[in-house]
DNA sequence: TTGTAAGCGTTATCAC
DNA sequence: GTGATAACGCTTACAA
């Protein structure tokens, strides 16, 4: 409606300078002294005039949109599920609003549109990408990475440079499983958090496979699932299980929300839990402790995640210096009473 | 690293032709006659020399970041269990990216940098705000109104002009207590969403108050209690009920997310439900179907208010001619078996 | 310490 | 149909 947007000349104008000190009183410059009084002039002015520069003008003349993107690449219907997003968005805008920045969020369908934010790079719309959930047949990714686009991964990418905020999921899969081998469990069924193309659903299960071995359990194929993200997903596959006619005493399930639906699949069966099958999950997400038996899961420091990935970029995005560096954050068990009386 | 972002320049340098034909061509300007030979040959050079226009300089020269910003008033801590985000998030995105725009996610908290968003509007870094949760409170949202900047509330706040979409809590509300009525329950507990100031708050509350008139019950300001967004909350709230020494047999929690934690008290305090406490909640999130009993609860149609919101702000957007709408969609009360057996 | 002026990469209004 | 040429509003050498 209002005609007029106030540009930093009218600021000038006002305060009775040029354009030059309005830019540098507002943005601070180091490495200029300017006197004291016609800081204070120019400070009037603009909040008389409620001056707001102008993103686009700032963005096209300084080359950065001080906008970081976060990609998904998960499906739509996958997001609406993930209990996980929220923590991490959380993490992220606590980081990106100290550095005065702003968060573009988007989803990018594994199938479709892959290049998507290989546009947004491009164009400069954003300055930095956060990637959860890389996945190996990703080609964009790959070309962001030798056009040297500054991308922090939130998960990892074995064999690329790129640097990468994660946990060892196997280490962490395979600490739970021991778990329930240690509470005497021989017969341990399994359900991914996703499909194995997704790095950290073929870490845990490999953890879980490092457990029975150690244990010198046999792996046994018929006792694996792979998980889709939701919960349905987890219904389906424990309900799978059940009926598979193998017998099993627990269940190591890679996500706690595809264990939540593993658990209704158990009670639907009119087994019970810990009795007849005692549950293990992976993420302990906020409802988890919540749950009825309280979900025993592994611990995953979501925020800090996403915090330190994000402190990463913005290192990247300041220094030129890739620091190159893959951090681990650790993880830990906690045990509630999905898995039977209280150890420890 | 790479030195040289291909311009428009390039590709009509390399097409033999001027950038503003190259401009006309990409954006596939209307009343405008390309013969089919230029088109060709540009298309073909912006193809070889993988040429993206840059994003800061079109949004400056066009006045359209091509970004909506989905604003959510609540506190980070509160964010992180909200189960409902990823759903709106997900509808949005949908719409936005038909119209080849992004989504700016931001979150205010109510008691700081309330002006954040009024900043990003007047900055023109987004064309149009999507706000979640309006609060009467809210100063920035009142100046955005009389600024004419394109808004659409989630929501609703009376006695302003702003667009909106939402459904009518009040009666879903009122329906879903009238359920409980209905089944024999004359003790019937409160727990809100949030704290009253959310209209949405207020609304269930209300609605709860109206069931109760209906039936000719006696309202008792004692077994209302106020949650706060997260489970805990819930936990907390039932807890404080079931300790406060006054009786009742079944309890409306005015949002899902609350009501886990209301269980959860419930189960430690060694009550059954719905045999001793009869329970119905408010969203029907992913989650509350698979809960231990399942959840009845009102269904809130969220990704169809994320896209008839976002929408409806295209509209605006396009038409400048706002529609001045506040469009009401229905819910539904959802039954399952945390109000004893199946009615119906 | 402050001002001048040259970009930044598009879009859009004109003539040609 | 197509091509100069202004904007768009800011940053930032470089001058003064």
């Amino acid at each position: 409606m209002s005609k007029k947007p106030t540009t930093s000349q009218d600021v000038a104008k006002l305060a009775g300078v040029s354009r030059t000190t309005v830019s540098f009183v507002l943005n601070d410059v180091k490495g200029i002294q300017i006197s004291g009084d016609t800081r204070r002039k120019v400070l009037k002015a603009a909040e008389e005039l409620k001056y707001v520069p102008n993103a686009a003008a700032q963005a096209l003349a300084s080359q950065r949109a001080k906008i970081i993107g976060l990609i998904l690449t998960r499906s739509p219907h996958h997001i609406a599920t993930d209990a996980f997003i929220t923590q991490i968005v959380n993490g992220l805008l606590g980081v990106i609003h100290q550095h005065d920045m702003r968060l573009l969020f988007d989803i990018i369908e594994p199938e479709h549109q892959r290049k998507a934010y290989l546009q947004m790079a491009r164009a400069k719309r954003i300055d930095g990408i956060l990637l959860s959930g890389p996945r190996s047949d990703d080609d964009a990714l790959k070309i962001l990475g030798e056009e040297g686009f500054p991308t922090v991964l939130i998960g990892q990418l074995p064999g690329t440079g790129f640097c990468s905020v994660d946990v060892d999921n196997r280490a962490a899969a395979k600490n739970a499983v021991t778990h329930l081998v240690n509470l005497g469990h021989d017969r341990i069924a399994c359900i991914t958090n996703a499909q194995p193309s997704y790095t950290a659903s073929a870490d845990r299960l490999a953890g879980y496979k490092d457990a029975l071995d150690e244990a010198g359990l046999h792996f046994d194929e018929s006792l694996v699932r792979y998980g889709d993200f939701d919960v349905e997903s987890g219904y389906v596959q424990m309900f799978s299980l059940l009926e598979g006619g193998i017998s099993f005493t627990s269940a190591f399930v890679a996500s706690d929300t595809v264990a939540l639906g593993a658990k209704a699949a158990i009670r639907d069966h009119g087994l019970n839990i810990p009795h007849d099958i005692a549950l293990v999950g992976f993420d302990d997400l906020p409802f988890s402790q919540y749950t009825d038996p309280p979900l025993t899961t592994v611990h995953l420091p979501v925020v800090e995640l996403a915090q330190q990935g994000c402190n990463m970029l913005i290192q990247i995005l300041q220094n030129e210096h890739p620091p190159s560096q893959h951090t681990i954050l650790s993880t830990k068990l906690v045990i509630r009473k999905s898995c039977g009386a209280n150890q420890l």
